[in-house]
DNA sequence: TCAGTAACGTACTAGTTCGTACATTAGTTG
DNA sequence: CAACTAATGTACGAACTAGTACGTTACTGA
């Protein structure tokens, strides 16, 4: 039985530009993910998609393109995500911790985003280079941060001297390095920061760890 | 005028096993933190060493054990560094803001060895796996950290629920963070987090968050 | 001093990998 | 419905790359 929107063509052939696209940029995340950019595979890539390595070509125009289409695809998804964020509601200890939960679930979500931009790191970020795209999109989560950290501080709960992007590279260096240097990490320390039972643990830890730092007494300064 | 120490043979060529295997060692770190493991080139590591491919195979057998090799030597030079700290005779306050700043200047001055760990996660640990020597030298580390947390909670000063393990990744998130992805994050919020006027910004806030976190007041738990 | 061995160099190959020339077919539009 | 174009498939090649077969030379110890 054939699928119902599938037309069965004489060689299962059918075309729609836009499947063939998004197959090939889903298995290609997978497998620069997997590989890093240079141990990646176009034949593999191509191997595991319906279509052919002759499609990549087309589409993308070359290995180097399609993991800077990869790329910001998956900035894209992540940043979506984080429009979604919905605290003004809150007070602001309420929504720090919050936006730090919501945070620490999507790095633990998304280990391939995370694969994807450590290996981006590697080759210092010369895929996204110049993507004013990617600029112009990371920007509207941290104008909600911004407004937690103001109101903060307007009602003096808030003491530290830190913006929008400082909290922002606070937040996600605990998130990411827990995703992304597991590995190294479990051998060299025996511990697996990502074991499911110690999850609450650490979420809860980088939650208190950001208020305390928001909220310390700096009368002494 | 010839070298003192390097006696002129007939083609210049002397017998020095340690110093090849050195030399080896100190090109194929700086490959292979460029490029990755997959993009390094057997080829262009012999290429800038005085000797030939011949060697890295009569030494180490191959590329997967060159890499081995590369992480083990890296691992280790950071962890003489980290046995010399020397924080025993100051009180916990400080002597965490000590182990704090070293874990930051550390890492600040070693982003080879920051780029190889992103390396050896993309590949899920596989070369150091099973590495019992890593596993041992990095307790010696945990040990100061874990006199300092004990001392910190007999005196009342420290509330927090964490054990040395925890502190560590705690601190070393930021610290690898910051090095790691200052590329992607350059692009993307417009700021170097590595900017020489802004280390001293950034090594206090580390601090001061880790200290907070550390003494924060718990009496509503 | 001379035989043995550790250290080293050259030249080559088998297999891989990105990319493309060329051929073909499914929709689409006048 | 016939031309046209977007989308697709096949087969192949040039360049690269890890690894090795084979030969040579410096050092060491008896």
């Amino acid at each position: 039985m054939t699928g119902v929107d599938e037309p069965a063509h004489r060689n299962g052939r059918i075309r729609d530009a836009a499947r063939t696209r998004a197959e090939i940029l889903d298995v290609a995340t997978e497998e620069f993910a997997r590989s890093g950019y240079a141990g990646a595979r176009v034949d593999e890539i191509a191997a595991r998609t319906r279509t052919t390595k002759r499609m990549i070509y087309y589409y993308f125009g070359g290995k180097e393109q399609l993991f800077t289409a990869v790329l910001e695809r998956a900035y894209s998804v992540i940043r979506q995500a984080e429009q979604a964020l919905d605290v003004e509601h809150l007070d602001p200890v309420a929504a720090i911790r919050r936006l730090t939960e919501l945070t620490f679930d999507h790095h633990e979500a998304h280990p391939d985003f995370i694969r994807l931009v450590s290996i981006e790191n590697i080759h210092e970020a010369e895929h996204i280079a110049g993507s004013e795209e990617l600029g112009r999109i990371s920007s509207p989560a941290l104008e909600v941060t911004g407004r937690i950290l103001q109101a903060g501080r307007a009602s003096g709960l808030f003491t530290a001297h830190v913006d929008a992007v400082d909290l922002h590279a606070l937040i996600s260096s605990f998130c990411f390095f827990r995703v992304a240097n597991r590995h190294t990490f479990g051998v060299l320390f025996g511990r697996d920061l990502t074991a499911a039972d110690q999850r609450e643990h650490y979420r809860n830890m980088l939650g208190d760890m950001v208020i305390a730092y928001l909220t310390a007494d700096r009368s002494a300064d």
